[in-house]
DNA sequence: AGCACGCCGACT
DNA sequence: GTCGGCGTGCTC
C-alpha cells in the first residue's frame, strides 16, 4: 500500500524513463510529478525527476511486461518542493521539439549544487541562516523608491501594456525602438505595476553580455522593495543555488537572467520580457539546442501571460509576425532623455580615401584621424570597434602560401601580441584554444619573411596610441577582462573619464552607457556582406544600430558622431542605416527571405554529425538520408540536402558534416525528425564512432 | 553519459 | 607473460 512504483528520467541521452520503487515510510511523502529525487542507476548515484509520462518508453508493452530486473529503491527526495507544473509542461514541449530526452531536458535547468544529494541538507541551513541574516536590511532600504519620469510616448506604451495584463490572457508584444528612446523604463514600469499584485513573479530575460552588476544595481534601486533572483551561468554556485530556490519557491518577485532562465521553475509567472529579443545568445548552441525567445513566447501561451520582446532591430522572425498583425506592436520613436541628441552616421569611402592617399597602411582613413582628434580637442571619448581580438588574426609566409592553420581545426591561429615583459608573442585558436610560439620561419619552405595579415583589436591598439601619442587608449576585449572583476575596472575607467580612446569588440557596445563618448568609429564591417550566412546582413544591421547608440548619450556629448568605414557606402544596408530606415530595411529583409523560401517563411534544421573521418562522417549523414527518403514514410514538403562538411569542418581533431533539413510547415519537419531520430538512434546501437546532433531553427551553420 | 566486460598490441 | 587500447552492451 506504501510501496509504489514511480518513473524517474536522469541526465542521461537515452530517450527512457526508469521505473522505481517508492516507500511513503522511508521518505516521508507521497510521489509526485516534479519531485527531486536521488537514486542509484547501475554502479553511479543519480539525481532524477519524477515524471507522469505513461507512453515515453519506446519499448513496447509485451517487452515491457516481461521485464526481468528488480526494481531499485528511491533513496532521498530533496528537501524542496516538486518543480513548477508550468516547467514540466514546457520541458515536455522542449523536449519533444529539440528532439532531446526530457531527462536532459529538466536536469539542464536545475544547478549543480541541486543535483548533489550530500550538499541538500547543508543549502537548505545555508539559506535559512542568511534569511534570517537578510531581512533587516531589506526593511532599511525601503524608503529609497526612485520615481522615473515618462515621456507621453512611453506612458501610452506602459498604458497599453497594463491594459494587456490585465486581461490575463497570452499576447505577444513588440517593444519597438532606438537605444535611447526608453524601452527599459517602459517595461521596467510595467514590471512595477504587475508585481502589486501580491505574489506576482516576472521574469526577465536578457542578453548574455548584458547582465552585469551595474544592471543588477540599477533594478535593486528600481524595485527597493521587491526581492531579486539573479540567473547566470557565471554566478557563484552557492548564490546560484539559492537564487534558483527563490524563484522557485516563489519568494523573488523579479528573475532577470540570461536564456537559460527561462527554463526556471517559477510558480507564479505573471509577465515576461525578452530584452533584446534578436540577440543570437539567446540561442543555445549545445546540449538542448533551444531558442530562449521561442520558449519565452511559449511559456506565455501556455500561462497565459503577456510576453513582451525589446529591441530597435527585431528579428525577422519577429518582424514577419509584426508584419502580418499576428503580435502588438508599440513603437517608441524620441530619444527620451532630455539633453541626448540623435547620433549622425556617415559612411566613409574607404576606396575612395585610398585613391586620393588618405589611407593609412593601418587602414585609418584621414576623416576618421581628423574627427577623432577634434573629440580629443573637445576632451570627450572615441570608441572604436574592431570585431576582431589578437594582433592579427593570421600569420602568412611571403615566398609560399602557408597560413598560420590551427592543426586541429579548419581555421587560422591568432596572432596575440604579449601583454608583460616576460611573456612572448604566441598564437591562438579561438576554437580549440591550441597555443603555439611563433615560427621563426616558414614550416614549409624555410623563408624568414612571415608577416600578418588584418588588423585585430591590439594592433589597433598599437596604431591608435603611435597616432594619437597624448591621447589614453584603452582596449577592452575578452583577452583584456579575462580576470574576474577587471571588466569592471575598465569600465570604471571609462565612465571616470580616465580614458580617451577605447579599442575594443563588440562587447562595449551592449548595455554600457558610455556618457563622455561623442564619436564611434566601425573599422571593418563589411566582411559580414560577403558571408555565407543569410542572416549575416541582419546581424550586421542590428549590430550598428546598436553601435550608434553609444554615441550621444548624455548632454555631454556635442556632435555625436558615427563613422562608418566602408568599401560600398551604395549598399542597401549602410544607406538604411545612414538615413535611419530600419522599418523599411527589416521588411526589406523580410521580403527576401520569403522570396528565397527562407526562415521564418520555411523551417530548417540539421543533422549534425562528428568523428575522426570526415568522409565516414558525410557517408553516414548520406546512410541516414537515403534510409528516410527510402522508407515510404517520408513526409511530403520536406527537403532533405546532401551530407556537407560544416563552415568549421574541423573542430578540436573533430570532422563535422551536416544535413540540411527545409520544410514548408512545422508539423511535417516535426515527423520528418522524429523519423530521423529514429535512424540515428538505430544507428547508434551499432557502432558509436560517429556522433548526432539534431539542431532545430539553427542560427549559424 | 558512465561504467564494465572483452579481446588484441607493445612493454616491465 | 601483463597493462591498457577502445568497441559493445547495459543501466529501472
Amino acid at each position: 500500500m506504501q510501496k509504489n512504483t514511480v518513473q524517474i528520467v536522469l541526465d542521461i541521452p537515452l530517450f527512457k524513463v526508469f521505473d522505481y520503487s517508492w516507500d511513503e515510510i522511508v521518505l516521508g511523502c507521497k510521489p509526485s510529478e516534479g519531485m527531486l529525487v536521488q537514486v542509484e542507476f547501475g554502479k553511479s548515484i543519480q539525481v532524477g525527476v519524477v515524471v507522469d509520462l505513461p507512453n515515453l518508453n519506446k519499448v513496447a508493452p509485451q517487452e515491457d511486461a516481461a521485464k526481468t530486473w528488480e526494481t531499485k529503491p528511491v533513496i532521498a527526495v530533496a528537501p524542496i518542493p516538486a518543480i513548477d507544473q508550468g516547467v514540466m509542461r514546457l520541458a515536455k514541449f522542449a523536449s519533444k521539439y529539440y528532439l532531446k530526452p526530457l531527462g536532459e531536458v529538466l536536469l539542464s535547468t536545475i544547478p549543480v549544487s541541486w543535483k548533489k544529494p550530500e550538499k541538500w541538507d547543508l543549502l537548505i541551513k545555508r539559506i535559512e541562516k542568511n534569511k534570517s541574516k537578510k531581512k533587516a536590511t531589506v526593511v532599511l532600504e525601503q524608503d529609497s523608491a526612485n520615481e522615473y519620469v515618462l515621456n507621453p510616448e512611453q506612458q501610452i506604451a506602459v498604458q497599453t501594456l497594463i491594459e494587456l495584463s490585465n486581461k490575463k490572457t497570452f499576447e505577444t508584444v513588440l517593444l519597438k525602438g532606438v537605444t535611447g528612446s526608453g524601452k527599459t523604463a517602459v517595461y521596467l514600469k510595467w514590471i512595477e505595476k504587475v508585481l502589486e499584485e501580491a505574489g506576482s513573479q516576472c521574469l526577465l530575460l536578457v542578453p548574455e553580455i548584458n547582465l552585469t552588476p551595474q544592471l543588477e544595481e540599477e533594478l535593486k534601486n528600481k524595485f527597493p522593495n521587491k526581492k531579486i533572483s539573479v540567473l547566470h551561468s557565471n554566478v557563484a554556485s552557492g548564490k546560484r543555488a539559492q537564487d534558483w530556490l527563490s524563484a522557485h519557491l516563489g519568494e523573488a518577485d523579479l528573475i532577470v537572467g540570461t536564456r537559460l532562465s527561462i527554463m526556471a521553475s517559477i510558480p507564479n509567472l505573471k509577465a515576461i520580457v525578452v530584452d533584446e529579443e534578436h540577440d543570437a545568445s539567446y540561442k543555445q548552441q549545445e546540449g538542448v539546442r533551444y531558442s530562449a525567445r521561442d520558449l519565452a513566447i511559449w511559456r506565455a501561451s501556455d500561462l497565459k501571460i503577456p510576453v513582451v520582446l525589446a529591441s530597435a532591430t527585431p528579428s525577422c522572425e519577429t518582424w514577419q509576425k509584426a508584419l502580418e498583425n499576428k503580435i502588438t506592436t508599440l513603437t517608441l520613436t524620441n530619444r527620451a532623455r532630455s539633453g541626448a541628441i540623435d547620433p549622425q552616421i556617415i559612411l566613409i569611402d574607404t576606396k575612395e580615401a585610398k585613391r586620393r592617399g588618405q589611407l593609412d597602411a593601418d587602414g585609418i582613413s584621414a576623416d576618421v584621424r581628423k574627427i577623432i582628434q577634434e573629440t580629443l580637442d573637445a576632451k570627450l571619448q572615441s570608441l572604436i570597434f574592431i570585431n576582431r581580438r589578437g594582433y592579427a588574426p593570421v600569420l602568412t609566409c611571403g615566398a609560399c602560401d602557408w597560413k598560420s592553420s590551427c592543426p586541429h581545426c579548419s581555421s587560422f591561429m591568432v596572432l596575440h601580441k604579449k601583454n608583460t615583459a616576460t611573456q612572448k608573442n604566441k598564437l591562438h585558436c579561438h576554437h580549440s584554444r591550441m597555443m603555439t610560439w611563433i615560427p621563426k620561419k616558414c614550416p614549409d619552405c624555410g623563408n624568414q619573411d612571415i608577416s600578418t595579415l588584418g588588423n585585430g583589436t591590439q594592433k589597433v591598439e598599437d596604431n591608435i596610441e603611435k597616432a594619437f601619442p597624448a591621447a589614453r587608449v584603452l582596449r577592452v576585449d575578452t583577452d583584456a577582462t579575462r580576470k574576474k572583476g577587471s571588466a569592471q575596472e575598465l569600465f570604471n575607467q571609462i565612465h571616470d573619464g580616465q580614458v580617451d580612446i577605447i579599442v575594443g569588440t563588440q562587447m562595449l557596445s551592449k548595455g554600457h552607457d558610455f556618457d563622455l563618448v561623442d564619436t564611434v568609429v566601425v573599422l571593418d564591417a563589411d566582411k559580414s556582406l560577403y558571408s555565407q550566412d543569410f542572416r549575416a546582413g541582419e546581424r550586421l544591421f542590428a549590430q550598428l544600430i546598436q553601435v550608434a547608440g553609444r554615441s550621444g548619450r548624455s548632454a555631454h556629448a556635442s556632435k555625436a558622431r558615427i563613422l562608418i568605414q566602408t568599401e560600398m557606402p551604395e549598399h542597401p544596408l549602410y544607406q538604411a542605416l545612414k538615413n535611419k530606415n530600419i522599418d523599411e530595411y527589416l521588411t526589406e529583409i523580410a521580403q527576401s527571405r520569403q522570396q528565397a523560401n527562407l526562415p521564418p517563411y520555411a523551417s530548417q534544421a540539421l543533422l549534425i554529425a562528428e568523428g575522426r573521418y570526415a568522409k565516414d562522417v558525410i557517408a553516414a549523414l548520406n546512410e541516414v538520408r537515403e534510409i528516410a527518403l527510402t522508407n515510404g514514410a517520408w513526409p511530403g514538403g520536406v527537403e532533405i540536402y546532401d551530407a556537407v562538411p560544416r563552415a568549421m569542418a574541423k573542430v578540436a581533431g573533430k570532422e563535422r558534416a551536416q544535413l540540411l533539413i527545409e520544410s514548408t510547415g512545422r508539423q511535417s519537419m516535426q515527423k520528418a525528425l522524429e523519423q530521423l531520430l529514429d535512424i540515428v538512434e538505430e544507428k547508434k546501437k551499432k557502432s558509436r564512432t560517429i556522433r548526432y546532433t539534431i539542431e532545430r531553427d539553427p542560427s549559424s551553420y
